[in-house]
RNA sequence: GCUGUUGUAGCUCAGGGGUAGAGCACGUCAUUGGUAAUGACGAGGUCGGUGGUUCAAUUCCACUCAACAGCACCA
């Protein structure tokens, strides 16, 4: 960039279209002779897919791309831009706070400031307004390369310190830019659109919060200013919008709405479930347990509390001992509680002799396991200190390891398409720092997952994604993270199966081979759900609350309207029971219109109102969840079609699949 | 755990140095009403906990517990 060659640039447009230019020419000189119109609207361009200033010279041949501010790239700009704004407008109204990075995130920015003060709300309105002057006076994004030293000087002068210690982390050989709006200046990698006034208006500065310096707890906290930024107004409403949906949905207060579990201080993350909430806990479990059986798994049991030495001997004392509950009885013997079920199921594996012909052995728990968990991250179902695990560890050779892989994938697959979750994404998690076992062994444990994750994708028809989770492996193994999307958009992480070379190894299992030697079994953890509690908490707020019928606690509700229907009201109660279904009557001495509304609130799928009219004939009148209007059928159509909705979906597919043999 | 905020009836919230108030929910009575709130009356709280200041604390202060938002953590 710094030597202006002289030979011409080769320039490939969108639309095919390839021209010449001279060398030195910029981006907005490009756009100026495209069209006025362009150049007017015109923000950056991609030049060989990265994202370029409009201002810089093209640096060399290739493929160019204009980008407006309409477009979906532009979208990072504004919000990065918006980022500086916000750092320039803090600094003008308190001159003393020091600035330190502010970079774009998922819907909008944030940027981390140093200040003795917290920012309140009402400050927040002060900066939005200081911002909206400074995006008004639309000021030119000014771009200096400059030298190390002299990017020193600046910033202690100024007396930045952070932005000191972000300047001696640039790479050596690495450009120092600067980029300027007005009098304010910033340490910045860039780009940034031509001039502030692009930001636009349709930001909303959303929250302060703490943040550890670098992101480490070890450093200062600062003060974080988050933010959003929009292309349009209508961009911005809509994402606002999204963002009351999503509290609507919020399962703590869906499950206390829908009486189905609550906290309260005495247990802080462990739950109370009331009837309604431990009634889907249970469809979950026995659905989950027809699948494990279905995959040849087998369930056990191992105890909840163990000896300390157990958990010495896995490694779990060693890293996770503060967030583990233990005990301490008369005799002066330790305990823990299970954090984890995996120490249980090796002693299971190890107690007799395995021999090679019984691999891999599948065992399967629903274990509840309770872990301390800082009380910071407690946040209702999602993250709790006593839940279970659909747990299971499967015991097999390496030469098996890959294929149980896939078959575990499988029915990962399988459970979460019914629940409706479609796509989703398997991220591949590498050796942490914080592990045991051998480089050699961790190339090995990692390639084998590379590969399985490259075949199962294959074979998905485009259901899965793939990423890498650099470092987030557990201390024992690789992982994948299987991470859904929910109904909203919103993405959870759910699923996972780690291949473990190393406890087996530390407990020294084994199993007889074919040349009666010993040889040590290929241990894989994997949980589907991840935790019942949390998989529940995010089906509320998946479903918004509106369960299926074959999970729903209460799946339909007996409203009559005149006492004059209760007998008929029984009968149907009594024949919708007699076919399965889970149904409460309400006979109270109350309107209908008022039985109806609040059983929509909550949330029970079917309101059966039954008056004279139905009585006399028959019939019954169905009002469904959602929906304003009502059937009417008779007693057995009713029957027939709740009972068949109310099938699970895998005992659907088995009595499918036996009808179409 | 860290930073900040919050804690008043089952829920949502108002109030404020002189021991509390609304709506909904709850109970009783009347009402038998055809698909999102029938009416009247009533009951319900040592204002998260502990300690301090004060003649007097739910209100002010300190500590503590819990929740919320974010960060850090998540075997």
């Amino acid at each position: 960039m710094a030597n202006p060659a002289q030979s011409p640039l080769s320039l490939e447009f969108p639309d095919g279209s390839v021209r010449e230019f001279d060398s030195g020419i910029t981006g907005a000189q490009i756009a100026e002779g495209i069209s006025k119109s362009l150049a007017k609207k015109s923000v950056a361009y991609v030049l060989n897919g990265e994202l370029t200033d409009l201002a810089e010279p093209i640096g060399s041949s290739g493929k160019i791309e204009i980008v407006t501010r309409t477009d979906d790239q532009a979208l990072e700009l504004i919000r990065h831009d918006c980022a500086h704004v916000l750092a320039e407008a803090v600094q003008e109204i308190w001159p003393d706070t020091k600035v330190t990075i502010g970079p774009v995130i998922e819907n909008g920015f944030y940027y981390d400031f140093d200040r003795d003060e917290p920012f309140t709300p009402e400050d927040l309105e002060a900066i939005e307004k200081k911002m909206r002057q400074i995006i008004a006076r639309n000021l030119p994004f000014e771009k200096r390369v400059v030298s190390r030293d002299e990017a020193r000087v600046l910033f202690e002068n100024m007396g930045e310190n952070y932005k000191v210690e972000l300047l001696d982390a640039i790479p050596e050989g690495e450009d120092v830019k600067l980029y300027s709006q007005g009098e304010w200046t910033d340490l910045c990698r860039g780009p940034h659109m031509p001039s502030t006034g692009q930001v636009g208006n349709a930001f909303k500065l959303m929250s302060v919060a703490g943040a550890y310096w670098r992101g480490d707890s070890d450093n200062q906290m600062l003060s974080r200013i988050y933010g959003t930024a929009w292309a349009d107004e209508k961009q911005l409403k809509q994402y606002l919008f999204m963002l009351e949906e999503a509290q609507k949905r919020d399962h703590r207060k869906l499950g206390r709405e829908m009486d189905l579990f609550h906290f309260q201080e005495e247990g802080p993350g462990v739950v109370f479930w009331h009837g309604k909430g431990w009634k889907v806990f249970q469809s979950l479990v026995n659905y989950m347990r027809r699948r494990v059986e279905e995959h040849g798994y087998e369930e056990v049991n191992a105890p909840q509390i163990l000896d300390k030495a157990l958990w010495e001997q896995s490694g779990h004392w060693g890293w996770y001992r503060e967030n583990m509950f233990t005990t301490v009885t008369e005799d002066d013997r330790q305990f823990a509680i299970k954090p984890m079920n995996c120490p249980g199921h090796v002693q299971i594996f190890k107690n007799g002799l395995r021999s090679y012909r019984e691999l891999p052995v599948r065992l399967a728990e629903f274990g509840a396991v309770h872990r301390y968990e800082p009380s910071g991250a407690l946040h209702g179902l999602l993250r709790v200190r006593g839940f279970t695990q659909d747990d299971a560890h499967v015991f097999c050779t390496e030469e098996q390891l890959e294929a149980e892989c896939l078959r575990i994938n499988d029915l990962m697959m399988s459970v979460y398409a019914d629940f409706g979750f479609e796509e989703v994404l398997v991220k591949l998690a590498t050796r942490p720092e914080k592990r045991v076992g051998t480089d050699a062994m961790w190339d090995h444990a990692e390639g084998i997952l590379r590969n399985v994750l490259e075949k199962m994708t294959a074979e998905s028809d485009g259901r899965i994604k793939t990423g890498i989770n650099e470092g987030e492996g557990t201390f024992y193994g690789p992982k994948f993270e299987y991470t859904l999307k929910d109904a909203i958009g919103r993405e959870w992480q759910m699923g996972t199966t780690q291949v473990d070379f190393a406890l087996p190894e530390r407990f020294s299992a084994f199993y007889i081979d074919a040349n009666s030697n010993k040889k040590q079994p290929v241990m894989v953890h994997r949980a589907i759900c991840g935790s019942i509690e949390r998989f529940i908490g995010i089906l509320i707020e998946n479903y918004a609350g509106h369960f299926p019928l074959w999970i729903a606690p209460i799946q339909a509700v007996i409203a009559t309207i005149t006492s004059e229907a209760d007998d008929y009201g029984e009968k149907v109660a009594e024949t919708l029971r007699e076919a399965g279904l889970r149904v409460d009557t309400d006979f109270r001495n109350e309107k209908i219109s008022y039985k109806v509304r609040e059983h929509s609130l909550a949330k029970v799928p079917a309101i059966i109102a039954i008056g004279a009219r139905e009585a006399e004939q028959g019939t019954v009148s169905i009002r469904r969840l959602g929906s304003k209007h009502q059937t009417s059928m008779t007693l057995e159509e009713a029957v027939t079609s709740l009972t068949e909705e109310a099938i699970a979906p895998d005992v659907r597919r088995k009595r499918d699949a036996k009808a179409a043999a």
